[in-house]
DNA sequence: CCATTAATTGTCG
DNA sequence: CGACAATTAATGG
């Protein structure tokens, strides 16, 4: 009984939904446990939507030499393959966790059935999407740039928009952050001292205090 | 403590 | 800039 999660009451994907579908959902939903490191979408997998109940799970791909790019961390209420479900497969796409990870798997026909049969969530799922569709444009922006510390810059600028702040906190390991901006950890590591050297910013581990903000944009 | 992973630094192509 | 190696720092048992 206390192991009722419910992710699907708490998601808010489903939880505007009423009872009723919230109990019909949930009997089609299986949970799983994932320990850190451990692959929760590979792009050879059974296509299903995953929701993330507690813990994080990274999602990326491989480039051509094996390099992976990170592209996103979805956190908990986040899910992760509602496109696979709409028959558009990425044939690079992988999903791991970050730690330990509980998360609702719910069966690529099961969903469809859902969105056949509840107009509500099939509205929501849309409006979701909407909003995660604004995430990928915003790193789209980045593979766009030539320039690494161009990505370097637009990602601190973004948060400091964001945040409304000049503290910026990097959430992130840099290993990440380096996968994430589509270089590599020794680049990134570089691109810090030499905006700290040009006095652009301050930095004491992941914590970025920004002094210039004005001739950071100059680098746009 | 030791072992493992992350971050940094140097050098080269 | 990326790849690789070497070194140092940080983390976790």
């Amino acid at each position: 009984m206390s192991q009722e999660h419910l992710c699907v009451a708490s998601v808010p994907l489903f939880a505007h939904l009423d009872i009723e579908e919230q109990r019909n959902i949930n009997q089609l939903v299986t949970h799983q446990v994932f320990e850190k490191g451990k692959q929760i979408m590979t792009p050879d997998g059974d296509p299903q939507l995953v929701v993330i109940a507690h813990g994080s799970m990274k999602m990326y791909q491989l480039s051509a030499s094996g390099r992976e790019q990170l592209l996103r961390v979805v956190g908990p209420g986040g899910y992760e393959g509602e496109n696979l479900l709409l028959d558009a497969r990425n044939e690079n796409l992988f999903g791991e966790a970050l730690e330990k990870t509980e998360a609702c798997l719910l069966a690529y026909e099961d969903f469809q059935q859902l969105l056949l049969t509840s107009p509500p969530l099939s509205l929501k799922l849309l409006k979701m999407n909407a909003g995660k569709m604004m995430q990928i444009e915003r790193q789209t922006q980045f593979l766009t740039m030539e320039k690494v510390e161009e990505r370097l810059v637009t990602y601190l600028l973004n948060i400091c928009k964001a945040t409304e702040s000049t503290q910026v906190d990097i959430p992130m390991k840099m290993k990440e952050l380096a996968s994430f901006l589509g270089t590599t950890p020794e680049t990134l590591s570089r691109k810090w001292k030499w905006l700290e050297h040009e006095e652009l910013i301050q930095r004491k581990g992941n914590k970025i205090n920004v002094l210039d903000k004005e001739a950071l944009e100059g680098y746009l």
